[in-house]
DNA sequence: GCGGTAGCCG
DNA sequence: CGGCTACCGC
């Protein structure tokens, strides 16, 4: 079984590089991230006769998350964050496909920082962080993937220093997120790269894409249930060198689980 | 020699449009209307790069009117209409190629009618008519092509009643043009099609254009220096119909005058 | 730089 | 419908 998260940055202007992805790639599941839609105007028929079912939940102008399943519906067990009931930002969705329990999150970027969105930022994830705790004890197969606007380590950026004020790199984002991997959680990317673990997303200014000054912000985490059935996991790199992409790459594990047999 | 008028509806995002254009109708000169740009950031190079020489009279966000001539620089004799030299709207320019001196135009539209933008169209029409008889006077060769924003008869349009409240269609307007060609001008692409002359515009609303449903208002003028060289007259239908394409499609001349040599 | 929004214009 | 101007966000 195939999982992957991609940050389309507008699912209107992404469409056609969206619909050309799946049909490569194939996975089994795809979550989305900053759809920039309001319901209404999702291209839902598109994704359906691309061959997928769809459960999304957009907002107008930012943010808007969607589950994607390969020749399946994705039964919703969860929209919005359990303890922001009154948050009007869209980033968080949850599916079950195929007995996988997915979360699909789009993570506040909490620039300018110190400030309000930096707040919200971490009060996003202090609630993430108790919904990500009770999930890791279901005792169900449990994956949260999405764009986290954490850089967990110096190793995970081009160049550390040149981002030193950014939300992204602060230590109150990395303690949120290091804290989030002591509740047990595996970083897949990582998991399966130690060494050197690819990039998924680089700034639309110019050569920062050629010159590979990129940053590791989209994250799949897996469950003590699902960490020993990683196979194999990587980032479409390529796909962020396409005329008209998004300035994310799609990023994407194989467990050892049975793909979907319809389709 | 081939005179071309086309209203590329913004040159910045029309650019390669209209160098496919400009490459495959080659016109030794082209007069283009609503470049949408002020003068510092025109596209001169790449224009300059396909072999065009140009002069250009840009304003920000609307109008804007450019002269571009084949291997050749045109020589700007004129730049805003005389008789309204404090109007602020980039409408009209002329410049003279390979001796015949052209005038580029872009009428005002005039909408909604009536209302000062109709008086102002009325009134940029008689400097532009005090202007033509002028020339058409001179003993020059002389064309006057652009966008009028007259659809010069019933014939012109595909369905009169659906636009009758139009200022593109008042009879005050048709009386404009209609004193135009009474000073002796000819209507190239009338002169060519007496029966049925082809359409240049068609809006951007849904099936328009697939069904043909269009409006000629792109009209090159001849004084009696050139009507009798009229060799040619047509409209370039099939780049209305393209992808990304202006919502007005080229109109040109073919008149028995050597080409430009060099080039 | 490139998504999205709005309002203005045709 | 799709240019433009702006603004916001990342």
């Amino acid at each position: 079984m195939k999982i992957a998260t991609f940050n389309v940055n507008g699912i209107h202007s992404r469409l056609d590089r969206l619909l050309e992805w799946l049909a490569e790639s194939k996975p089994d599941v795809a979550c989305l991230q900053e759809l920039k839609s309001p319901d209404a105007k999702l291209p839902l028929a598109a994704i359906r006769r691309a061959g997928y079912g769809v459960v999304a939940h957009g907002q107008p102008a930012w943010n808007g998350v969607a589950i994607l399943a390969r020749g399946r519906e994705p039964i919703e067990t969860g929209r919005g964050l359990p303890g922001m009931e009154d948050d009007p930002q869209s980033r968080y969705l949850e599916a079950v496909v195929d007995g996988v329990l997915v979360g699909c999150l789009y993570l506040p970027n909490g620039n300018p920082q110190p400030g309000p969105k930096f707040d919200y930022k971490l009060q996003w994830f202090e609630a993430f962080h108790k919904h990500a705790k009770k999930l890791f004890a279901s005792g169900l197969p449990v994956v949260l993937a999405g764009d986290y606007n954490v850089v967990p380590t110096d190793a995970d950026i081009y160049n550390p220093a040149s981002w030193r004020d950014d939300a992204l790199l602060q230590p109150e984002s990395r303690a949120a997120y290091a804290c989030l991997l002591k509740q047990g959680w595996t970083d897949a990317i990582r998991a399966r790269h130690p060494e050197r673990a690819p990039f998924t997303f680089w700034t639309y200014w110019r050569n920062r894409f050629p010159r590979d000054a990129g940053l590791r912000i989209d994250h799949l985490l897996l469950n003590a249930e699902l960490a020993p059935l990683l196979r194999d996991a990587g980032v479409d790199r390529d796909v962020r060198g396409r005329p008209g992409a998004s300035d994310h790459a799609p990023a994407w594990i194989e467990l050892d689980l049975p793909a979907s047999s319809r389709q």
